[in-house]
DNA sequence: TTCTTTCGTGAACACGTGTTTACAAAACAT
DNA sequence: ATGTTTTGTAAACACGTGTTCACGAAAGAA
């Protein structure tokens, strides 16, 4: 382990300057003349040197590093979306000269993942942390943010809590629902159903909330037996609809899906009971899965742009990292209603 | 930005002891006898106190930080596969108390995108660096194993290349095609082409030498003209299949596709022309993708666990780190037939 | 020329931790 | 009771860098 033995000290001896100058040197100090500068910066160049990160830290400067904790609780979310989220995440990153480092949350309550990463932050590891899939108002998170780190949440959203160093950036579901809403009234529908989400993440309440403000704003009665619970998963899903047949009330001739897995799962239900898509039954999902372009029949849906999501989010962790008085903000992103063939005039 | 005011020496001030000793606490000395140690561990508890990472790195500690690189050509491989890898590497890093900074290569032969990587070894970010995606011998990667860094690659075989600290995993790929060519011939097939990957990479002439060798054992004879070349994407199978039937030339019984994106590409072209699979043409794979138990028909493929292959590269990675003396590993994993729709016995 | 200001740079200190060295106190052996 | 070993801990140094402070040299003003 030969390398790493090149430090500023040996620069200083070649180019015949000081140590300080050297620092001068790679800071970009106007004092420095550019006689100096170039003769110190040849010798940077020829030995290949870089300053040691460590160092650069522990004398004060940033370590340029942004977590990214990715909570999948079970459900292994191998799918398309996250390398997206990921790459759109370090893309961002990177042109500004900031680092990733990934870390998988497998279970939100269990103490020792939590411990693990509340090390990290601790540590000094990272400057600041993204967390992807939490709860609304997971308990270390709050901590943390209590202690001053510095977080940014994707999809959250806690009315009056803009505290400093909280950075949250959500899809505007509520909206989104009512959108979803309106466009089937449009189609002369009025026995609208719903499988919403999981109701501890912020997109379950949310959309829930959407749904009964538009339906009341459309005069239309709320039937709580159309409204089914379920957790943004295709099997919940299938299983919704399963309950709903069985149970043998009147079928909604619409129903609004959390996001496309669920309404997958609801499709294919609603397939093995004989009910048409979209002729008995319309069917409007949401985020415009991969998939959706694919299924039979094409899905409605909402276009989410993660990657604009992502993007933001970590240029504004970027700008709490450096300016030194604290910041927060709170985004709320449009969707996009995607036409396709899953809901029918009636 | 008033976090991290605590340190060791308040610590000691707390405990009644001096710095030396919660150093020696921290790091498991046994002469500290379990009344000091207790002592000094209640004052850790109760402050939430974790030692500053980058002082025990410039103290001389390891970072415990794997770099992750994944050099995407072009072509965005925003599939599930990249998505398991890295969860593979971080799960295991992890478990080795490990962390992962991923990064994204977008052009290898881009001076700007190189240095940024040999910046992320040279600052000392990382202990080792793991390249998914590379070139045979990217003179990049050869610099970094000269100058002593720990360097891990994926599927890349460099006879003779046993030098230290280079750990290399790769995928038995002559094998594999020789036992597709066997599984063929065993179908009675004689004609046999193939629609090879990118001949830079270490899967493409490795699976040119596979089919060479498998042809001649069975004393087959080699016809160039069904010998096509391809860069692993589904569009590289789609016109060597429209190249192929346009040549004029006679077709082959049985096609052997470099993977499956390939094989997919090349059943379409094959499906455009009428020619059925597997009536007129046996066709074969390579990865399993997610897809080849979905297409029509489902498609034969050989499956390769991903996962098994990086979590063992991470942690002879890890080793290396840990272990003083260089270290170097050349491991080639088999891979495993699986039998579905798309070959039939002629 | 002499005094003042600007410019350039080296010396010294700080950051937080691991480790080596040295030394006092306790335990043991004689 | 005295000499010897063991045990536990404190003081000091090292790691590599950024920054402040002070000071000499050069440039400008009177």
């Amino acid at each position: 382990m030969k390398k790493q033995e090149i430090n500023s000290t040996k620069i200083a001896q070649l180019a015949g300057v000081s140590r300080s100058t050297v620092s001068r040197v790679i800071n970009n100090y106007p004092s420095v003349p550019p006689s100096t500068r170039e003769k110190v910066m040849k010798v940077i160049r020829e030995y290949n040197y870089f300053p040691n990160m460590s160092a650069q830290v522990l004398a004060g400067k940033k370590m340029r590093t942004i977590g990214l904790f990715m909570i999948e609780k079970g459900h292994v979310s191998s799918d398309a979306t996250s390398n997206m989220l990921l790459a759109s995440v370090i893309e961002t990153a990177s042109s500004k000269d900031y680092y990733v480092l990934t870390h998988i949350i497998r279970d939100s309550r269990d103490p020792e993942s939590i411990n693990g990463v509340k090390e990290i932050f601790y540590q000094g590891r990272i400057d600041a942390g993204i967390f992807i899939g939490a709860d609304n108002h997971e308990p270390f998170i709050e901590e943390l943010i209590g202690e001053g780190f510095i977080v940014g949440i994707v999809d959250q959203h806690l009315p009056g809590r803009h505290e400093a160093n909280r950075i949250v950036y959500s899809f505007d579901n509520e909206k989104g629902v009512m959108q979803a809403v309106d466009y089937l009234v449009g189609l002369n529908h009025k026995n609208i159903g719903m499988i919403n989400g999981d109701m501890k993440r912020f997109a379950g309440p949310a959309k829930y909330e959407g749904f009964v403000k538009a339906m009341s704003h459309h005069g239309l009665p709320l039937h709580e037996e159309w409204i089914l619970p379920g957790d943004f998963n295709r099997r919940s899903g299938y299983a919704a609809i399963q309950g709903l047949v069985q149970s043998g009330v009147k079928l909604p001739t619409a129903i609004i899906a959390a996001n496309d897995s669920v309404a997958f799962g609801a499709m294919k239900a609603l397939g093995e009971h004989g009910v048409a898509i979209p002729e008995d039954m319309s069917i409007i999902g949401f985020d415009d899965h991969v998939l959706s372009s694919y299924s039979q029949p094409k899905l409605t849906t909402f276009k989410v742009d993660f990657g604009y999501m992502m993007s933001g989010l970590t240029l504004e962790i970027i700008k709490a990292i450096e300016n030194h008085h604290d910041h927060h903000v709170n985004v709320t992103i449009p969707m996009e209603l995607v036409v396709r063939d899953s809901c029918k005039k009636i």
